[in-house]
DNA sequence: TAGGTATGTCAAGCAAGCTTTACATACGGA
DNA sequence: TCCGTATGTAAAGCTTGCTTGACATACCTA
């Protein structure tokens, strides 16, 4: 599963620990989540595409790695 | 966090057998996520979404329980 | 050089998603 | 009535998502 998160979070100038604190969720949950370590939950999913005002669709890629 | 899984999947005349099939889950997993017992994970969602040619914004609903 | 910020990663532990097996109930048709 | 199908639910167990705490590295700046 690709994502755009990182991406985002830098057009942003946001560090990780900004953008966990947003989510409410830790620095190593951003961290696990723009390496690709796993997949976010279904509602955390939600929150990241309401923060940056897009579609879940336009953030994750599923298929991928 | 709403869904219209149960709704979907009646208007095509499945039962949960056959959906979780179509989605490659156990017939107790579509039961619990109709019946509001847990979200699916993000690849699910996505799979579920695929599947009926929708987006996960128009399926599953946050905010509510 | 020393200190602050950002990132990566690991380990241990708890919570959530999903599995298999099993049993109960309800309904419709032969 | 009996049978097959659909649904709900429960227990035990494994995997994944997320936590806190800790440590390492890199970079920038005073």
């Amino acid at each position: 599963m690709n994502n755009k998160v990182r991406e985002l979070r830098g057009e942003r100038g946001w560090s990780q620990g900004d953008l966990a604190e947003k989510l409410d969720v830790s620095r190593q949950t951003v961290n696990a989540i723009e390496t690709g370590k796993y997949d976010p939950s279904l509602p955390l999913a939600f929150r990241i595409a309401k923060l940056f005002r897009m579609t879940i669709e336009s953030i994750f890629q599923p298929g991928k790695d």
